[in-house]
DNA sequence: GACATTTTTTGACACAACGTCATATTATCT
DNA sequence: AGATAATATGACGTTGTGTCAAAAAATGTC
């Protein structure tokens, strides 16, 4: 029987960190290769025949780290939180009120969106109940963990904001205990539903309307207005806060966007 | 070579009508068999091998209808945005104000997603192109027509709410032209994020969170109240009207959702 | 009703990918 | 160097796909 090395303890001979590191270094070169076959083939071309023979080991190999192709979606997914999650934090971590920085969330899942189409939306593939039970509960608890921390980011900010009276504690209709994660819920379902909406090649414009993506960031601040977050998008102009996140935040991710569409 | 017999003209000779609604017939009968595989075992439970036994045809008839699972999956998905469409319709017409009709819209959504998780989730892999390309124009063209049928009716509540002075047309950084397209699109993907978020499982109460779908009632209401459409919602109970709506228009839908969960 | 013609159905075939596992190979330890 | 443990391999059985020539059934003609 084959066993991974175990990653707790045992880094006691140098030998056997080097393996480990080995490993560990493999099963990232697995998923960059995978990864590149989703974006560039779909996820009808992912295949273990096909990353095998790129990364020039036998399929037995790959099966080694990951039992199923589910599971190393289910890996490329996680690498994707970690990247999302980067993001969030600089968002977290932004000069400007609570406000600027929850709406520089939304702002990043859209730029992340836009630069990984296809892994987001096998992402949400990675949900139907059928897939998930070819996915050691380890490795969904990997992922869970990812989602976790997110939306902690998340909470934190809509709670600092009442903390410092930006945003009313007290809400009609919602019980005061239930106003950050309805909030914070708001803003994830309303990006996660645009953000799909246009990847899904929907020609909204055919249909006589515009593109998601140029109303989502217009709603997300209708939204936080309806809360009485302060200051109210009236009082300010939401498009110059976007260039401003933009420059300030992610600059490189608009850069690679227009390469990207270039 | 087999060919669909026409579907236009040549309805003259009695017996060419007859051997058409058969073909009709068996179409549908693949489409149920086809639907039940899929919620019974999922996408991955859903082959042609199954639906040909099932049916008691062989493979190559099968073939002779979808020439693929996919087509399969987007045919279930035409039969999909019917029923959802006709739930649409009944808002439509619903006796009250334009403001009740789109929230019941969005009820209408909820409580497909809820009685439908496997077909709604199943609908969003429709969109991803490796998918699409599996897919006739003829065929992707029938389910673009559903979804510009379902979006007709909610841009034309908007409108009529307009027109009858309960929504302000003109609104603060949103071109006039645009107020309709931005505040579906808004509902629309909010009820779309929440809807999938809901049905993907995350285990938000361990996030810390309540469930998704307690919040958009809230979160829709909360959208349309920044849009200063009247009656804002703290003139009246959204609860008691979302009772209301659930009685008035979807007792059925209501009362086949208790059954399930039981 | 018998025969010709067209339509529909069938299942065998070639292919692609999956996941397993006994065996071969390689690395490590003493 | 020889023993032992870890790792990699690829042949195998299985399941599913999509195609197509041949069989079967239905339809049209006399």
């Amino acid at each position: 029987m084959q066993t991974e090395p175990a990653t707790t303890a045992d880094i006691s001979t140098d030998r056997h960190s080097r393996k480990q590191r080995e490993w560990q270094q493999r099963e990232q070169l697995i998923l960059d290769t995978a990864q590149q076959l989703l974006q560039q083939h779909g996820l009808q071309g992912l295949t273990m025949e096909r990353v095998a023979s790129e990364i020039e080991y036998s399929r037995g190999t790959v099966y080694n780290h990951f039992a199923s192709k589910e599971e190393i979606v289910n890996g490329i997914g996680i690498r994707c939180m970690q990247t999302l999650t980067e993001m969030f934090r600089r968002a977290q971590h932004y000069p400007g009120g609570q406000r600027d920085r929850l709406a520089a969330l939304s702002l990043a899942h859209s730029l992340y969106a836009q630069l990984h189409p296809v892994e987001m939306q096998n992402m949400q593939l990675l949900k139907s109940p059928d897939i998930r039970n070819k996915i050691s509960p380890q490795k969904q608890q990997a992922l869970l963990q990812m989602e976790q921390e997110i939306t902690g980011i998340a909470l934190d900010i809509v709670r600092t904001a009442i903390a410092e009276g930006e945003l009313p504690p007290s809400q009609p209709a919602v019980p005061e205990s239930m106003v950050p994660d309805t909030i914070v819920m708001g803003l994830w379902s309303m990006g996660y539903g645009s953000n799909l909406l246009h990847l899904s090649g929907i020609p909204f414009t055919e249909l006589g309307m515009q593109q998601p993506l140029d109303m989502m960031w217009l709603n997300t601040h209708k939204l936080l207005d309806s809360y009485q977050w302060q200051p109210l998008s009236d009082q300010f102009d939401i498009q110059k806060l976007k260039q401003t996140l933009c420059t300030a935040l992610y600059a490189d991710e608009v850069q690679q966007l227009k390469q990207k569409q270039k």
